[in-house]
DNA sequence: TAGATTGTTAATCGATTAACAATC
DNA sequence: TAGATTGTTAATCGATTAACAATC
């Protein structure tokens, strides 16, 4: 339980566990060895149980993990345990289909506004929502407490927005925006590079 | 030059060297030392030079590299100096996302075809594309040459079209699917698990 | 030429894996 | 108890970085 200090890479590691794992449970399965579960997802076992014994023990000798058991403590080490609150930046096409997207609602990832600055978006209804013209963003951050802004709009105005989301003491920041943001240590941003992995599938494509 | 067997932890870095690189170019700078790079992008240096040196010695001994040419040879490098003709299939709010973004297009990835097995969505126009029934998706994989076919339906159905694109002999997948597609060596896949990175961002949200 | 910076080697660091004692 | 499988250590592997000779 290093608590601190794990590697970016075991984290990355454990939304695939998670996601194997509510496979299992869904299926009925109560137990899985780690030997089994490394068949499953072609990883080794030595790393899936390292991976694991960072956060404890939650292995039984001789018997192996509760697939259950195991399922609910990932989702508390990812914080899938808490709700969060969340603006959506930009309403665009990608702005949209995110907001649409039922299964992180599901997870507890709650879309509260969406905030565009084209006045001909401004009014139009995604789900229960109305998109908001930005110039309520700031005031609506503040009073609502919101955690994460997901940013979808162009890389040129998403500097400029991400410090405003810095001075709202926004926590997280999911950027799709294709600049790499600077912000505080205490604020959380994580990149989502469409073109860039449109771009490795590439050069791997030109390799073959 | 080793042209096989570099990691992909070398490739993954390769679109932002270029993204660095076209800004620079934008800006009308010619020269830029490895040294100069590093502290824009905020990496060392050292990696900087030992991932150009895989694929060739792009600098020159006491000046540095030449924006533009090291500009092109990246390009070249991942591939982007050809172009591809893609599909999409699914014609929900993701692949209407990306089916619209028209940097694509820019960089030679052309959509061709959009698919959907919803008879709402079919004849529907996204840009130049009428959607088209998934009936027809195998005809035109094998007619049209086409390359890359982009996923961004249920995970359900993305295992069973999967195998139906490796059966058109579809060269690389983007796959938008919340689920690990099992395909022959020489098909490329490359993920793009939405759901995983906004559980890593909730990790580290949790851990402040 | 002198100064600068690359290409490349050797040293370091960190991540993965094999092996096994602990223990259910 | 005997068998199985974890938790954890030690060995291995690979990736990063510092250092510097080569050279523009």
């Amino acid at each position: 339980m290093d608590s601190i200090n794990i590697s970016q890479a075991v984290i990355k590691r454990l939304p695939r566990y998670y996601r194997y794992l509510g496979e299992l449970k869904d299926e009925g399965i109560e137990r899985i060895s780690s030997r089994e579960l490394s068949e499953l997802m072609h990883v080794t076992a030595s790393q899936i149980r390292a991976d694991l014994n960072h956060f404890g023990g939650f292995g039984q000798q001789g018997y192996g993990y509760k697939v259950r058991n195991l399922y609910d403590e990932i989702a508390k080490i990812l914080g899938l345990d808490k709700s969060h609150k969340l603006v959506v930046i930009g309403a665009g096409h990608l702005g949209q289909a995110l907001s649409n997207y039922v299964n992180f609602e599901r997870r507890g990832f709650h879309i509260l506004g969406i905030f565009d600055r084209d006045p001909k978006l401004v009014g139009k209804k995604i789900r229960d929502v109305y998109v908001a013209p930005m110039e309520e963003l700031e005031d609506f951050i503040r009073c609502n407490d919101i955690d994460i802004a997901v940013l979808t709009i162009p890389k040129t105005s998403a500097v400029e927005v991400a410090k405003t989301l810095v001075d709202c003491n926004i926590r997280a920041i999911w950027n799709f925006a294709h600049v790499d943001l600077a912000v505080p240590d205490d604020v959380i941003v994580e990149n989502v590079h469409l073109s860039e992995s449109l771009m490795t599938l590439s050069y791997n494509l030109s390799r073959m």
